[in-house]
DNA sequence: TCTGGGGTCCTAGGACCC
DNA sequence: TCTGGGGTCCTAGGACCC
């Protein structure tokens, strides 16, 4: 047998996976419906997470709503509620970060946990550490986590999903061998469909034919992201560990259904996706530089455009004019649409303001939206919005001077 | 996996400069 | 007004992730 590395824990790296995790929220904050058939998507929509019961009586992730009504109709079927899992992902990480100082925030519901040199401070094995995380978020939440361990962040992923659920999987450096001859190349995280059909050409069918070829052959055939992966399969770390920082990019996105192609509705869609694209970047008090949108065309093509702004803004009054010219570029009406998407990028922390803009208006709206966050955030989302910005489409005319305040407190 | 929504990173190639 | 090579910045598009 070959081994990879010799040392068993040079450091420890945990990777951390809540079992079901919008499906166990729901469960969570309404016991009744713990045990059952449950599943988490919207009507006419996709199933998008499962109860574990649910997943035993064959529905999947993907299929459609009705389609899993078929296979077992007594699946009870929940709107999806991110407020919700948001708040259970924040108190999740608040417990990763009482046992270690040092961790990533993958996902809502997966986080990296650096425990390397922990033992002592915890007098136990890293698994038992491993078990006591487990632990505490399942009294604290009411939550089921799985939980790997290993010496890489890739190979610490592959012990998460080894067991699962609410499994607990430790790898040290000199068992990596045992473990990666059971996962399929196409398993490993970050191989996609297209990575791993090519690997497959050349006869590497598992994680461990992969991490046994020599270094030449990677380096011919693939990229910088794969010769990392590569490394860590063998027990080198490569792919950084990265403490949160803030996002890169903002998007909203939504389908509708049926598809259209009707001009003004296309337009207002495109609106109200820049509105809650803006009201996320000033929540985290950001400007964007770069407007992107996407149109998603019936037979699922996608078109987009990027426009550069003149400053950097997340104020929808200041956007629209920008919106509606990308749009233009875009738009074609013998197209019918399914969706669209705002995507705000090159995203900055202070707001500059360039020579050539009215400082005064600027600062006059900014104003209001500031006001207006704060309704929400006092009041609740959705309080208030501004009448203007909904509709400046129909009347072409330039920013207003002052936005109109609709409040339905 | 027949299609929801939100992200990240990398590469190739063009533009522009010296 | 001929022509080489190198660096940097930006963009579009691909691949992957949950």
């Amino acid at each position: 047998m070959q081994v990879l590395s010799v040392h068993s824990w040079p450091q420890a790296i945990a990777h951390l996976d809540a079992d079901a995790f919008f499906v166990s929220c729901e469960q969570a904050s309404r016991p009744a419906l713990r045990g059952k058939c449950v599943a988490v998507g919207k009507e006419r929509g996709i199933v998008i997470a499962l109860s574990y019961e649910a997943k035993a009586k064959g529905v999947k992730r993907g299929m459609f709503v009705s389609e899993a009504k078929r296979i077992y109709p007594g699946i009870i079927i929940l709107d999806s509620n991110h407020e919700t899992y948001g708040l259970f992902s924040v108190r999740m990480f608040e417990i990763l970060k009482r046992f270690s100082p040092k961790i990533e925030e993958y996902s809502v519901d997966e986080a990296f946990i650096d425990l390397t040199g922990l033992r002592r401070l915890y007098a136990c094995s890293y698994r038992e550490l491993a078990l006591k995380i487990q632990d505490t978020i399942e009294k604290e939440l009411s939550i089921s986590v799985s939980i790997g361990i290993s010496i890489t962040k890739v190979l610490a992923k592959i012990a998460s999903k080894y067991k699962k659920p609410h499994g607990i999987t430790a790898i040290p450096g000199n068992e990596i061998h045992l473990y990666l001859s059971n996962i399929l190349i196409e398993d490993v995280w970050g191989i996609g469909p297209n990575t791993a059909s090519l690997l497959k050409k050349f006869n590497i069918n598992t994680a461990l034919d992969f991490a046994l070829k020599n270094e030449n052959f990677v380096k011919k055939y693939l990229s910088k992201p794969y010769i990392q992966i590569y490394n860590e399969l063998k027990g080198e770390p490569s792919i950084d560990f990265v403490e949160k920082i803030s996002p890169k990019s903002i998007s909203k996105a939504k389908s509708f259904y049926p598809p259209s192609n009707e001009e003004s509705f296309i337009f207002s869609e495109l609106l109200k996706n820049l509105k809650l694209s803006c009201a996320k970047a000033r929540r985290f008090n950001l400007a964007a530089s770069k407007l992107s949108i996407f149109l998603k065309t019936s037979d699922f093509q996608m078109l987009s455009v990027e426009a550069k702004l003149s400053s950097p803004s997340a104020m929808p009054l200041m956007l629209t004019e920008s919106l509606r010219e990308v749009f233009f570029k875009i738009y074609k009406p013998e197209y019918s649409y399914r969706q669209t998407a705002v995507v705000l990028s090159g995203l900055t922390e202070k707001i500059q303001y360039s020579l050539f803009d009215d400082r005064a208006k600027i600062e006059k709206i900014v104003s209001v939206y500031n006001a207006m966050d704060d309704i929400n955030r006092r009041f609740g989302r959705n309080s208030v919005h501004l009448g203007a910005s909904s509709d400046s489409y129909v009347h072409k005319e330039r920013t207003p001077n002052l936005p109109l305040l609709n409040i339905k407190v």
